[in-house]
DNA sequence: TTTCATATGTCAACCGGATGACATACAATT
DNA sequence: AATTGTATGTCATCCGGTTGACATATGAAA
């Protein structure tokens, strides 16, 4: 039975309890009390209750922001991304958060929503705040605002500057399986779309592999690139361009899913007559559009390597921090093809 | 043309700039620093501009943690949901995040992951990092624990305790809405999917509103509960026990997309024999699955109404906080009704 | 009885910045 | 010449907690 917080029980005036009401009201001095929260020092049992019981009397709670200034460490680290709403971000946001909390981290979050003035705005509030170590996956060219000297940082499939770790799945391993899936097939018109390029993520392998992958098997590769806005009208000119398309390899889920729908429009069968596939494989995709083929990141490792290098770096061990970790993919082969 | 940062420009010894070093870079007092940065008294346009040189040059950020010590505010908020991954939530919290940044307000999140166990961890976490405000929509039993005396709290679409606002869609008109479309396009046999009871959320109007329009148009109300992991299963039950069954509103677009799949299993066509409408709407979900008839949240909306009536606590507004508001749906009719 | 580990208290300094009080200096007004 | 607004400096205090130095007290072991 937890005690109820009555009036009586809480401090006169109206302010939040600090150290030094805590040990008036366990009858101890203020170092006791830290001792106690510290667990510094030798501290009778007895003690220890009483400090506690009055600190859940007076519904205390130790002022973090007093503690990090002192002992120069906030436990906090930034997280640096276009958007949670994106499936991707989202669950690779989730991982990060969860498990950097376990390691008694803290989160503060920031979409930059692809600006480099919103991300350079956010780089500085991080400063500000003193975190202890930044993750960011946020844009595509490299900032310079990323070397900051002695505050680690991990980059998420995006290189950041010229001496940040970066953790990715393996880019190129996942564009050859999709397409080699897709020959294996027997598709002959294979086409990739991706994203807006930028020659420095390493998101650009998967098109590599598709390329060279298309050359192995003597095809010709066929890129179309789309932006944000123009993937609807872009799709339709690739199906207009290319009559004869039979498969696609869309750089993530929700290109492929516009694929569909407008094969769907021109009653092109699936996948008797175009095979799709994917890649990212998130929760929501597999949930929303179980049929998509696609090739699936290990978000949930990407994150556990990312915060292990950044935790590396914050704690000094310099040493064995890798540059460029890449971790494997699953191909998910499902009704596209 | 920004200047370089190089080893002569930054200050001898490698610890980070404080406003001593400033002020000597800058041949000045601290004091006239500190009155820069906050824009206090008389300050000399010559003085100021070679503060904020000296500032450039040592690559000097304000420490928010003594700043935030000092005036007694943080400028953080703590937001709690269950997970970023989910496409609502992930939405949410991307606009949440958004505008509270756009107030100058910095964002600790926490992922509950739906354990109270958790979320009262991080509501413990949040009061020793003094953040100003929080917003929740993680569980759904009423928690004491939101009764802090002069901490601002504000629900999105929950119940936290006795006196904290909360902000949600109209889910009782959103639920009419669904029911009377399904009704409205000849659907007799309707049935109605809802995730985990608990009384206490606004959004078990939905199915309220669901009872209520049935049995206005003199039919009988039909409803399945789905937990998190047995979904697929009671969504075949459902289609074993009633075969009749020609429309089904799901309480979210998630389950309503596992519907139009076990539906194709069952090659019950869509929407000439079963009709179903979701509840949502999120981007994601009109990009993955467009063809879903859904009742449209305004997610952004709600943000807004969230970290207005969050500030205005925070600002001490106390006077005209509305305990419950509640933001009008949008129907989006599509292919599956 | 002496010694020592345990237990607690007192006190001051420190983390980085904000702020109020006060002094000083200069130029423009009256 | 006196007044006033502008500009800057010095100094001490505060925010809440941490930490080291040192003093003191008690009970148990040597």
């Amino acid at each position: 039975m937890k005690p109820r917080i009555t009036d009586s029980t809480k401090n006169a005036s109206n302010t939040k309890p600090k150290i030094a009401d805590v040990a008036k009201v366990a009858g101890v001095s203020p170092t006791t009390v830290s001792r106690v929260l510290n667990n510094r020092g030798y501290i009778g049992e007895k003690t220890r209750t009483k400090v506690q019981q009055a600190m859940e009397q007076l519904n205390y709670f130790p002022n973090d922001i007093a503690r990090s200034l002192f002992i120069q460490k906030t436990y906090l680290i930034g997280v640096i991304f276009p958007t949670t709403s994106n499936p991707f971000y989202g669950q690779l946001i989730f991982h990060l958060e969860n498990i950097a909390a376990s390691m008694g981290y803290k989160t503060l979050l920031c979409n930059s929503q692809g600006r480099e003035d919103k991300e350079k705005n956010y780089l500085k509030m991080l400063q500000r705040n003193q975190v202890d170590g930044i993750i960011a996956g946020a844009h595509n060219r490299r900032m310079e605002e990323y070397d900051i000297p002695s505050l680690p940082v991990v980059g998420v499939d995006r290189y950041l500057s010229e001496n940040t770790p970066v953790v990715s799945s393996d880019n190129y391993d996942g564009g050859t399986q999709a397409t080699q899936l897709l020959v294996n097939k027997g598709c002959k018109h294979i086409i990739h779309i991706n994203g807006p390029i930028s020659l420095e993520t390493p998101a650009n392998l998967r098109r590599k592999a598709y390329e060279d992958t298309m050359r192995e098997n003597d095809l010709t590769p066929h890129t179309y690139e789309v932006g944000l806005d123009d993937q609807e009208k872009i799709i339709e000119k690739l199906f207009d361009e290319n009559p004869r398309v039979d498969g696609v390899f869309a750089s993530d889920d929700i290109i492929a899913s516009r694929v569909l729908r407008e094969a769907k429009n021109r009653n092109i069968d699936i996948p008797s007559k175009l095979k799709v596939i994917g890649y990212d494989g998130t929760e929501t995709t597999r949930l929303l559009l179980p049929e998509l083929s696609t090739i699936q990141q290990p978000i949930k490792e990407i994150a556990e390597k990312t915060i292990e290098i950044l935790i590396k770096q914050i704690n000094g061990d310099n040493g064995d921090v890798q540059l460029e970790t890449m971790l494997p993919v699953t191909l998910i082969e499902s009704e596209t093809t």
